[in-house]
DNA sequence: CGATGCTTTGAATCTCGTCAAGATGTGTGG
DNA sequence: CCACACATCTTGACGAGATTCAAAGCATCG
């Protein structure tokens, strides 16, 4: 987890082939540097909270977090994980409807909105990748709207399987392993962490995956996990 | 339902305070109007179909519209209802990643997209709306997820009712007129119709509502609808 | 009026949640 | 290096809630 405290590392991201930094000339790259503050976390601190003025965006640098709901009954739910070069907190309400909590040790920058708004109005580039940005997470909720409505637990398992494929940086289907655990698994797709583990359990019972260790996923069976999951 | 596609009337929105034309300037509105063509659909059609080419985007003037999803498996699920003054197909991908379907009789203007863009590039008024649609989209979309993920049939229900209460034109406490059927209220909430129909049977025996029709309801105790809605 | 489609109700089944116990793994201090 | 405590994960038994299948009510419309 050292790495992710790594400051040097960090700002080589500002070149990175991540959404919001994509294709900008080296002049809005600069200014988005000026405005921004690289912020460090260790694991489970809040790095906005629900509620709170939502006056800040982020940038994840290194490190896994989630963008979570939790409703006055005391009830948690995930709306999406977030991975190094993932964007968040562009919510436009005043207030955030949701917080964003680390899950392993997190380095992000952190814009001020107003600002990163203003330049917006100036760079078409960044502009555009903003509203790429904001296009994708509406995709991926829609996604996980047919997901919550409609799939069984190991169909869910299976789709939030190639989920991870797709985003986590570094997975392949022979090795995803994953940062979160199966409280936040359960949380992201509306079950209950042994109802997660059973259904694990029946996925690697059909061969259809193996897992070492708890946080260690290979795909077997792509074929099978790709019909589970029902990719519409 | 001929007042649906009495067109003489359907003119007058261009000056409503609908999200995508409010505070336009006259100049604005009157490019849109250019660009616009009136399309008018008996219940049940589809106004686009999913993974059809997303050229064309949509603004509700009468009648009541839902925005589906299909799976290869067939299964639906309804991402949103829309109503009169309500915009629709703001997709970014090439194709519509769902389809729009009418339930009543609806009249809607259809704009070429890529025309939209063209003028909200101009007008700054019309980008802002849009953006703010946008914003308005996802935020309700987060809303279900919370809701599929979270809560239970009858819970559903009440979310369902006070959320029609807010979008519904014409919808009072005492009379929320449906104008959706069981199925796709059950479609919408990520249940089965027989679900839908117990619940609201639970909800009249409590006490909490009141239903001398399958299409009209009629919230008695709102303290307690809004508990079970747990509006976060 | 009968026919059709939508809604409701009933009974059996199944999936998932709940509660409880046991297994596994990790980090700490002896 | 081992032993113990604490977390997390897994498994089992049971029950609640939702689905499924089937049949019966209730409208609307020829």
């Amino acid at each position: 987890m050292l790495q992710a405290l790594d400051l040097s590392t960090a700002y080589v991201d500002f070149d990175n082939d991540c959404p919001l930094f994509h294709d900008l000339p080296q002049a809005d790259l600069n200014r988005l540097a000026e405005m921004s503050r690289l912020r460090v976390l260790r694991a489970g601190q809040n790095i906005c909270e629900q509620s709170s003025p939502s006056g800040r965006v982020f940038n994840i640098v290194s490190g896994s977090a989630v963008i979570e709901r939790i409703s006055s009954a005391g009830r948690r739910q995930i709306l999406a994980f977030v991975f190094p070069g993932d964007f968040a907190g562009l919510s436009n309400s005043a207030y955030f409807e949701y917080g964003i909590r680390s899950l392993t040790d997190v380095s992000a920058y952190e814009f001020p909105r107003h600002k990163l708004v203003a330049l917006s109005e100036q760079s078409a580039g960044l502009k555009d990748n903003i509203k790429n940005i904001r296009d994708l997470v509406l995709a991926l909720t829609f996604d996980q709207v047919f997901l919550l409505g409609q799939k069984r637990a190991h169909e869910r398992l299976c789709f939030f399987f190639l989920h991870m494929l797709e985003r986590l940086p570094g997975a392949r289907p022979e090795s995803i392993k994953l940062p979160m655990s199966r409280q936040d698994i359960a949380d992201y797709l509306g079950l209950t962490t042994e109802t997660v583990s059973r259904s694990v359990a029946k996925l690697k019972r059909d061969g259809l995956i193996v897992s070492p260790t708890p946080q260690t996923i290979s795909i077997r069976d792509m074929d099978s996990v790709r019909e589970l999951a029902d990719i519409s």
